[in-house]
RNA sequence: GGUGGGGUUCCCGAGUGGUCAAAGGGAUCAGACUGUAAAUCUGACGGCUCAGCCUUCGGAGGUUCAAAUCCUCCCCCCACCA
């Protein structure tokens, strides 16, 4: 089966170029292909997993992967759009933030002996000259055509408006696609589908400029059933980066999911195999979490590592009640199988303090913002009025409560902020 | 450059001198119900030393007992015209 199919079939695919060229292409060749990630941030957040999962699957049938961080677009940044001032970053943050990329996509793609790149777009875009670039590059594109382009189509209705700046960076995108044909023999280009325009700028670049045939796939936005843009929890984006988003939280993010999303995401954020996945189709009420447990488990795999996933299941066991995972349920999963139990190790979120100054001394209100389970006092104080707030299961009744020596088990004590937000105090 | 319209709490968006921490909706959070789901209902939703106080309505000044609301200057955005 060629990637294309298996992309297809685990839901990857909203648009693609040449259909029948592109299913030879890819059949028989080892080919080269990529992805365009901003360097806006020292990590990726879920909203890029559709993205990396795909640049995976490319790798593991054996081609060959790009990361293209966009170095060179960052530096120009875009003054437009009041509510998000996209800053022009320095090529010190950028660089920094090339080496977070870097490492988190380490745990997706094999960087080993060239079989994944990762190359920035700076290296031949801050070398552009104006004149020649129009000269050469601009001459292909027709304005009347961009302007139709449905990203730029939005915006030209809206009241926002359109910068230079943006309008260009379809040129770039297509200059950055022609450049890597010719480097890196890469002639097909991934990305969400608001990128669609972009591609095919770059496909139709390469035939003008080259002569050759690129192409171009696009994935769906993933919304959450509930329609939501996926990937915001009460601490704002779910960070790939384990310092910003732990891989407890991490696991949880995906516990959570919605039922009508389980298929899915297991489709699409694991490995399994898509026979397994279609037999959860039939799994009905309560029993669907044994699914979600394994889609958390292997999502939390692939990104934090085994390890880390075993101590994310046994720390959600601890915290939310024992459950079974049954030997026929997606048995390519490698999640422990059986009934699992309360267990006494886990790795809820914590944080460590000195004995004696915590008990009696800092109240309770202070902790929780400490921990991050608030974020303001105000915040907790709402909390316990509303009777959210727990210090080891009980009910935290007053606003000068303290921990006392008696709340203290094993030199820990375990707060708790609604249902589900947890956090261990570890005194020594 | 000209003319007109705007910038309000996370987002959208009401609010034209006191009754404004600011309607309404969305998002979010908590409680109930549940399956760590959805839907639904209830409540909360600037901060704090919390029945009180403090800081917010693009920025800086000013008028007034009192300003998000009036005046001055500045910054930014949008539309049309050039």
């Amino acid at each position: 089966m060629s990637v294309l199919s298996i992309l297809k079939k685990r839901g990857f695919i909203e648009d693609l170029t040449h259909t029948q060229e592109l299913e030879d292409y890819l059949s028989n060749n080892k080919t080269t292909c990529y992805i365009g990630f901003d360097p806006t941030a020292d990590s990726l957040h879920v909203g890029s997993l559709v993205c990396i999962m795909a640049l995976a699957h490319m790798q593991r049938e054996g081609h060959r992967p790009i990361a293209l961080v966009g170095g060179g677009t960052g530096l120009i940044g875009d003054p437009s759009g009041k509510t998000e001032l996209r800053k022009v970053i320095t090529q010190e943050q950028i660089d920094k933030n090339k080496t977070g990329l870097r490492n988190q996509l380490g745990r997706f793609l094999d960087f080993s002996e060239g079989k994944a790149l990762l190359l920035d777009n700076a290296q031949w875009l801050t070398k552009l000259k104006y004149i020649p670039f129009l000269r050469d590059i601009g001459r292909h594109f027709s304005v009347n055509r961009m302007v139709k382009a449905e990203s730029y189509k939005a915006r030209m209705d809206s009241d926002d408006g359109l910068t230079f700046i943006e309008f260009n960076y379809m040129l770039l995108q297509a200059y950055d696609f022609m450049q890597l044909a010719k480097s890196h023999d890469c002639f097909m280009q991934m990305g969400g589908s608001d990128q669609w325009g972009n591609i095919v700028a770059g496909t139709d670049l390469i035939r003008r400029t080259l002569g050759k045939q690129a192409f171009g796939i696009t994935f769906p936005l993933i919304t959450t059933a509930s329609g939501i843009k996926m990937g915001k929890t009460h601490k704002g984006a779910v960070w790939l980066d384990s310092e910003k988003f732990s891989s407890y939280e991490y696991y949880q993010f995906w516990v959570n999911a919605d039922d009508a999303d389980v298929t899915r995401f297991l489709a699409l954020f694991t490995f399994l195999s898509m026979e397994e996945i279609e037999q959860v189709k039939d799994i009905q009420g309560a029993d669907l979490n044994k699914a979600k447990v394994i889609l958390a488990y292997e999502a939390c795999k692939i990104c934090h590592g085994e390890d880390e996933a075993d101590k994310a299941l046994k720390a959600s066991v601890s915290m939310f009640g024992s459950i079974e995972i049954p030997d026929n349920l997606l048995p390519g999963s490698s999640i422990p199988r059986g009934r699992h139990q309360r267990y006494s190790e886990d790795s809820v979120p914590s944080s460590s303090y000195n004995k004696n100054d915590i008990i009696e001394k800092i109240p309770l209100i202070d902790l929780f913002v400490d921990a991050g389970l608030c974020k303001s006092k105000s915040d907790v104080r709402r909390l316990i009025k509303q009777g959210g707030a727990y210090i080891n299961g009980n009910k935290i009744a007053g606003f000068d409560q303290k921990i006392i020596d008696g709340d203290v088990q094993n030199c820990e004590v375990l707060l708790r902020a609604g249902k589900k937000k947890y956090h261990k105090i570890i005194l020594n």
